[in-house]
DNA sequence: GTGGGCGAACGAATCGTTTCGTCTCCGCGA
DNA sequence: TCGCGGAGACGAAACGATTCGTTCGCCCAC
């Protein structure tokens, strides 16, 4: 492989002078530089980008680690990181840690080996890791979470608003529908809006849970003592956790006599919620990720109970909700802009270590589809 | 940031001594090895990866490179790609294309820098840049395409295969109806199954028509002289030209006759389409990626036609086709094997360079949900 | 004619490792 | 006592570029 001393011997000047011309160009004498680029053709030579890394003290390369490439969240979010990176000269290294602390700090070891210039974290897991990482200067952006890391860039979404537009619409599709029919009262301990969470743990989740508890309250509703008594929590974000948390949640309607019987053997009619039981009937039900959602809808789906006919449903993300069976509303989350800004700001704290770490919070906005609204005033056209 | 040098000094022997209890566990005696690793975690030195890689000669990473994250079949392989480069002590540098050659070419020069130990293409563009990168001895492995360049890895799915998969079910179907009401006799020229397909510039595009059209043949039909007459081509992998192309058949169906009049202002019922015309009515629509399959319904939707009820859908990738509405039967592609095989291959020719090119060529399956199934047999519980 | 100034090219040090040949020292056998 | 072998540690040469201080040569002005 041609190095660029062959290329210097074959121009008949000094390593440094092809140094020089190739990265420089005010460089040289237009003769010069012209036998320095032939030579440089002629040998087909390309730069060693390592031996460059080596000298500059810098690998043109940021790092992205995320959960994973399943959940289209994250896809979404990487694709913008990565457009982003390479408009500004750099290549992206990507990890994924399926939520495994090992595969998280194999990453931390990887990148504190000056593999990366800065890192963005995408739902990081081990806040020791990012720590360990900022000790060595390595700078890192964090998006989402953890929250916690002082003195760190951060860019989230606003979730407890996410979470409270959602469920005020819900709210408000009930008042519409109760409106319309005459109205049971609504009972403050057992509100019409259930809620499908992803685990507690993250402050994402609990974020989401405190913009419909919330709501509720703006309601007059106070969804029990702790504001959880229809809060389901899912244990991990995949379809599956979203179908036995809808299974979960059903199976503690039914202990409470608000949900009747389903359609036995999967025929027949259900009865509409609203129209049949003495308690305040369960309305709709805010699922706080789309992939829940997937889940959700499909143990509805396997019990008979219609969407939105029998029940409201209302996703968090804009991901998957454009695919189901109805086309979910939901809370579409900023994710190209998040991306953007991740590299952005880290860019900007690679060439200024010092400036003070800024917090971007952007704002999700709530899409209205079909699994939120009574059939009747579907869309016939464009959903 | 400490150095191997400094480790050497506080642990009072040689550089060479260092760097050798580091990394050979056999090498040294117990007691100086005690007093290296001790200086080491002191200072807290970690290697740099950079310094090491110039050396070695080898960067330690695998690029790859593929069309976009947002259609969802690249992530899935490149999940499984970066979790078997990992497995293997490789990192992996992800790049995204958007379909244009420049970018791509971009990312041929920084592979040309020593950057990676070999690159994986999904999907290439531009078959020069794969040259480019064998001729400066960087191993290459294709994923799907181009499969006309001679001598390189490649891992592909038998696309023709799928399609004829998807074809003959689809022809099946039709035949089931037929003979449940009083049959018309199918024309050979008019076939009773369509396809929209992506851009016909691919071979992919070109083989799943093919096993279109072989189904066709098998059939006794030949789908006009060329066999395209109800192939529709849509212009790129993204929803809008699917719903375009659904758009285009159904406009070419009813200049035919084979379309009644859709639902008014989107009220009443649309007739049947096996029921009322005099041509052989369309039954089913073979949509050749999931994708466009998404936009196709969405235009289906729009112009009031059923699915499956007037006309039966058959998708291929297998991935949105789980949260469509219906659920769409598909081909399934062995995302995840194709992602592992195509990374062992790499490993195999990086550690052998001299070792013949193997083609691996894998099998899709056939999954049937609800778009290709009349709906009195629709599953009532788990689609 | 000589010295100053300037543009152009050069040389050598450097980045932080690995690796290989060499040296030292110790123990053992002749 | 001497020689030999081998284990353990060392030193220096890479790896392939960048970069900065220096030199060279030329032109112009004094």
């Amino acid at each position: 492989m041609a190095g660029i001393r062959d290329v210097a011997r074959a121009a008949g000047v000094s390593v440094s002078t092809v140094s020089q011309v190739l990265n420089n160009p005010e460089f040289g004498k237009p003769q010069t530089r012209q036998r320095v680029f032939a030579a440089a053709e002629k040998l087909n030579y390309r730069p060693n980008a390592i031996a460059r890394s080596l000298v500059r003290q810098r690998a043109d390369t940021l790092g992205l680690v995320i959960p994973d490439l399943l959940n289209p969240v994250f896809p979404t979010v990487a694709d913008a990181v990565e457009r982003t990176a390479r408009a500004a000269g750099y290549s992206l290294v990507l990890g994924t840690t399926s939520r495994e602390p090992a595969a998280e700090r194999q990453y931390r070891q990887l990148f504190m080996q000056n593999k990366a210039d800065g890192v963005i974290f995408f739902a990081a897991l081990d806040e020791s890791n990012i720590q360990a990482l900022l000790r060595r200067h390595v700078p890192v952006v964090l998006i989402e979470r953890p929250m916690s890391v002082p003195g760190v860039d951060l860019v989230g979404v606003d979730n407890r608003l996410g979470g409270y537009l959602a469920t005020r619409h819900l709210l408000e599709q009930v008042a519409a529908t109760a409106a319309a029919s005459p109205a049971q009262p609504l009972q403050a301990q057992s509100p019409p809006v259930a809620m499908i969470v992803g685990p507690l743990g993250g402050e994402v989740e609990q974020q989401r849970l405190a913009g419909y508890q919330r709501a509720l309250l703006e309601a007059g509703l106070s969804g029990g003592a702790d504001g959880k008594s229809l809060v389901v929590e899912a244990w991990d974000h995949v379809e599956e956790a979203g179908r036995q948390a809808m299974a979960e949640l059903l199976y503690r309607l039914r202990q409470r006599g608000r949900l009747g019987h389903t359609r036995p053997e999967g025929q027949g009619q259900v009865v509409p919620l609203g129209q049949l039981h003495s308690s305040p009937p369960l309305a709709g039900v805010f699922v706080a990720s789309d992939i829940l959602a997937v889940g959700a809808l499909r143990q509805l789906e396997a019990e008979g109970i219609r969407v939105p006919d029998d029940v409201l449903i209302v996703g968090f993300d804009n991901t998957l909700s454009r695919y189901t069976s109805p086309p979910l509303s939901t809370v579409a989350q900023p994710f190209v802009r998040m991306g953007e800004t991740a590299v952005h700001l880290l860019l900007e704290r690679i060439s200024d270590p010092g400036r003070p770490p800024s917090q971007v919070l952007l704002e999700p906005a709530l899409i209205i589809r079909q699994s939120s609204q009574p059939s009747t005033i579907w869309p016939t056209s464009k959903p």
